[in-house]
Formats: C-alpha cells, structure tokens, sequence
DNA sequence: TTGTACGCGTTATCAA
DNA sequence: TTGATAACGCGTACAA
C-alpha cells in the first residue's frame, strides 16, 4: 500500500485535505506554489488517492463486468471466446475501461454480482432462475445480456441461433439426407430437447422448425438426439453411440464445432469416408473448422461485433440511460466439405 | 443501483444499521427472528451491501489485477494469451477471485495502475521506465511480474527465453546454417538489439551466445537482424526484404511464431520449397504451428504453468508476505519439418 | 484555501 | 445474548 492517505500528504504539506485533493483533481485551483509543493510531498512519498475511496464518492470505478457462467479457465477455452473479448476490448479501449471477468462466486452468480464493484455488467449465456434475474433488474448498475433469452427491460445481444441452425438443417435436408443424429450439448435435461433453453433452444428450434416443413421431427429413429459433453472426447463418445446404433444415420449435425470434430476424428478412427460415409455439420465456426479435412461445414457467428455491440450498448447505459434494445445479429452457413449426398440403398 | 442503502433497510425494519450490517455479516449475533425480518426486508427491498463501500473498511476487494500492456483487443489476439488467462483461472477459481484485466489508461501504465481497485496486480510483459516501477513498489497492493526483467524484492515469474533462444539457434548452426536472418518483433529501437529488455532481451542474448560460440556475431552480412510487426503482413514483408537482399538467408529465425509463419506463407507464394530453399524457425509455439505444412519448428513456453504461478504466488502474497522469488520456467525447442541443412553451393 | 458534512458500510464499545 | 451508538476509513463537494 502506498501507505500514506491524504491526511498524513495534508499534514506534511502543513495543508488542508481539500489543497490534496484538489491538486489532484483540480489544479487549477491552486495556487502554483502550493501545488507543487503538494504533488512533490506526494511524490516524494509515492502517495496517489486510493481508488475504492474515490469510487465511492464518484459513483465510478472504470470498470465493467463480464459474467461468465462457468469458470475462467474453463469459459477461456471456448474458442469462441477470445474472439468476443476482442469485441469488447475495442469498447473498453475507446472508453478507457477496465474489464473484470466475473466468475460464479462459490457456485453462485448472485453472489458475484453482489460482491462486484463495477460500472456495469455484461453477461455471457447466463441460464439463471429467476432470483438471478432480479438481482439483474434492481441492480445498481445497468446489464446488457448476451447469449441469454432477453429479459423484459433489459437490453439483449443475440444472434440468429434459430435461423443459424435451420440453415443448416435445411442443407442436409436438400442433400437428401432424413437419417440425422444430433448431437446436442450437454444440458442437465437429459435429451428433453423442449426443455431447452437459450442458446441451446434457440439452436434446437431451429432444427424443429426446418424438420417440420418436411414432415419430420425428432422421433428417436430416423433423425434422433443425443446430448454429449461439449469436447472432442464428448463427441467421439457420440459418434460411437450413433453409428454403433440400429439405423445408422447418414449425416450428424452437431451444435457445436468442438463436438463435430471429436466425432469426425473418430469416424475417420474408425476408417470412414467422410463425407461419403457420413456427412458432418457443426456450429460456431471456430479456427479448427477450417483446418481439418476435410472442412467442416458449420455456421458461423459474429462473436467480436457481438462484443463490440454488447459493450457499446453498455457503456452508453452507464452515462446516460437509452431505451433496452434487443439486437439480433446474422449466422451464416459456411458451406466447406464434410457434406455430400448420403449414399443410395 | 440497488436502490436502498443500509440506513433505509435499518429503517424500514425498525433497527440499527448495526444490525443490518450483522444480518450480512455475522448472523449469529441476531435473534433468529430479527433477522429473518431484517433479511426478509432487504429481499423485498433488492438490497445488497454495496460493495465498494465493503471494500472501503474490509480492505479487500476480491479481484486480483492483470496489467497488460496494450489494450485488450491487441493483447487477446496473441495466441498465447489465453493460455495464460487459463492459468490464472484455475487460481481465480481455487480462491473465489475474479480477474480484472487492465490496460493502460490514456497510454499510461502508472495511471492504469492507482485507479484500480484490486487486491494485488500481475503484470504481464512490463516495460516501462523507473517510475512506472516505483509505483509499483510502493503499491497499495501486492504485485507479481511475468515475462519482465525482474525487480528487486517482487516477486518475478519468467520462462527461460534467453535458453529457447540458445537451443533453437544452435539448431539452425548445426544443421550447417551461416547465412541466418533473424526477424526480431519491432521494438521502438530500430533494430538497435542491444537495447533490447525483456522478452526480447533474454531471446537476443540467446542468440547472440550461441552464435559467439561459432565465432559469429550479428553483422549485417551472414546474419543479420530486421524487426517486423509481429503479425502475419508483418513476417511476409520482412521475408521480401531480407529474400530479395544481396547476401540471401538459407534460414529465417523469428521471434514469435506469428512473424516466422507470415514470412513461409509468403516463401510458399513465391514458389520456395520449406525447408530445401530455406529454413524456418518460430518461437512461442502457438497452435497454427503445428497446423502449417511444413510444421514449424519453434521454442515453446508453458504459458498455462506461468499463469497458475504467477497468480498462486500472487494470491500468497496477498493473505500473508513471502518473500520474493524469481522463478524461472524452462522452455524447449519443438522440432518439426521447417529445417534441414542449407543447399551446398 | 480551509473546515465540515457526506457517502456507505464495518466494527469496537457500550447498554439493556 | 441482543441490539444501539458512535467512530472509522478515504476522498469529494460545498459553504465559508
């Protein structure tokens, strides 16, 4: 601790506390001499105003908060990620901000948001009850949400998860594929795919809807769901249950790209031909998508403009308050080369 | 905000602030019927402390610090980073801590460093002139550096850059090299490697041994030294420079991976074979390296380990002093396809 | 320029 | 044991 407060800088400089604050925040209002004289003492004794006590009379602490569902270490490998924090970067850079990366506190996100002091909070797919949500609404400082289903009055940063996931669905049915497995993310729902929620909802519907136009739906045989853990062993683990399976399917979409790869890689384990054998989707669009082979064809987000967004919204709530908007922002299918047409019986 | 502070939550229930201020903190000190009222109250009400105001009297904060030196967006582009991040996750996790991340504000380190409230900083790849280190040292709060020359009495976390450095270019001299380019990362000194600190200190030095073994130095001729920005435009322009130079390189080393692959993309674009036409090597050993054909050889550094290092001292630090270690982590050449012995002339 | 009240909790001390 | 009163921490705002 620069152990010196502004007392012991007061009493040195034979001033008053107002002389030390003001030739920190208010120069002008002093007289040269006594300035220096004062930012020399300071100096001198390597003092600088303490931030918390600043916060607490300004009301500011030059920070914004990032609630993450899951821990750091865990949320930074998302390849996803990285690239939404460069998003946000680019805000808090412009506004000179900080950013804190919020993670559950002993298992609970209210206690984080309780126990931190920041101008105002981003949250990332957070899927809370709804005593979370409350704590959201009266809060002290503004939120915007990410990735979650937007709340009454809240602004909200989302991106076309359904349409995103019809896309694709929608290819695979005009290959001609109709024996589908999906491999979901893990959800605690145990495959109860109308239960979802969020992204993981909005993803699913958007397989339902395109599924329906053609008079198909999940039904547990020609196209089924299976939930697997969101890493290549997860997938691998998925792929083994689908293809060992009566009716084997002829593609397998999956909602996430870590999850498609782990089930490529072994698919081709196992000897397959892909896409002749099996064709592959995923979801996300993250590097690895792009230099496996072959390509996995996937949809893509805007996850650095979904940063950007969601911290530009932010920043402009916490210096003055704007309507809650609800801003959706476009996927695309990236057509690579894991799909062709499934073969003829 | 939570709208309420403690003194409302006191009166709407009838008690003392003290008592309020006990129902949060030390609930076994109040009747179980005061303060189930008194809890009652404030989750009508949505109150929660207000943590800065906590933190004023506790001292603490619950966030650690990251001090970077550039802004976020920069920073989280290099793919090294997160690995880091992961690192000091696991410790956040393990301590109930969130992580700020912190650049400078307004260009200034110093400034960064006395407006934030945190209850210790890391300090990733600092460079600054003394004064940024006096405040440092006579810190509210604790500090750790990583991947800087290291302070007296702080705490420094390093990898051995200087040993990477060594191994890799000793490499490239017993393959039978002796026109060598060395694409250094821009630093502000034009190429004056002398002045180099830090990370580019230490990997300079490296070099320079290992080629003072051979009787060598860096003159200009046989080898000879150009900084890059260190991105993939960057690498590719210093290959054109040093590839249509008198005196042409049988074998590029760069500072960071990034650089080294920029310039064999633009060797391949030119029709070069790697490694008969010319040799690459890399350092950092970040995941496109192991992706590219060739595979390219490079020193890589356990970023992850430095995390959780650095951040476990820090987090000692923090609830009780130990004193100040210098720790060095190894680092180790990663041997792929982008070597082999230069052409005989 | 200075004195003083204030912001918002925490905690030591004191009273019932 | 249970609760209240008052001081404290550190800087800022405003009247003097």
């Amino acid at each position: 601790m620069s152990k010196f407060n502004i007392k012991d800088i007061a009493l040195k400089a034979g001033v008053s506390k107002t002389a030390v604050s003001f030739a920190f925040n208010n120069p002008a209002r002093l007289s040269e001499k006594t300035l220096n004289h004062i930012l020399a003492i300071a100096e001198e004794l390597g003092y600088s105003p303490n931030p918390v006590a600043r916060s607490m009379t300004s009301g500011k602490t030059g920070a914004i908060g990032l609630l993450v569902p899951q821990s750091i270490d865990l949320i930074i490998r998302n390849p996803n990620f990285p690239e939404f924090l460069e998003g946000i970067g680019e805000v808090c850079t412009r506004s000179g901000l900080s950013l804190m990366l919020v993670p559950p506190l002993k298992g609970s996100m209210r206690r984080a948001i309780e126990n931190t002091a920041v101008d105002g909070f981003l949250t990332l797919g957070l899927e809370e009850e709804k005593s979370t949500m409350k704590v959201v609404q009266q809060c002290r400082v503004p939120f915007v949400t990410v990735d979650s289903d937007p709340i009454d009055g809240v602004p909200a940063i989302n991106v076309d998860n359904a349409g995103g996931a019809s896309q694709s669905m929608k290819y695979l049915l005009e290959m001609g594929h109709r024996h589908i497995a999906i491999l979901a993310i893990r959800s605690g729902k145990q495959g109860h795919y109308k239960e979802y929620v969020g992204t993981l909802g909005e993803r699913i519907q958007g397989y339902l809807k395109v599924l329906a136009e053609q008079g198909l739906t999940i039904n547990g045989h020609s196209v089924r769901l299976l939930e697997c853990v969101s890493s290549e062993e997860g997938g691998a683990e998925g792929f083994q249950t689908v293809w060992h399976s009566r009716n084997r399917p002829t593609a397998v979409i999956a909602m996430s790209d870590i999850i498609a790869i782990g089930a490529m890689k072994a698919a081709q384990d196992q000897g397959l031909h892909i896409p002749e054998d099996l064709s592959f989707v995923g979801f996300d669009d993250i590097m690895q998508a792009n230099l496996i082979r072959p390509a996995l064809t996937t949809v893509s987000q805007p996850s650095t403009e979904k940063g950007r967004q969601a911290a530009d919204l932010l920043v402009k709530l916490i210096d003055s308050s704007v309507e809650a908007e609800h801003i959706l922002l476009p996927t695309q299918l990236v057509i690579r080369e894991s799909v062709c047409p499934p073969r003829k019986k």
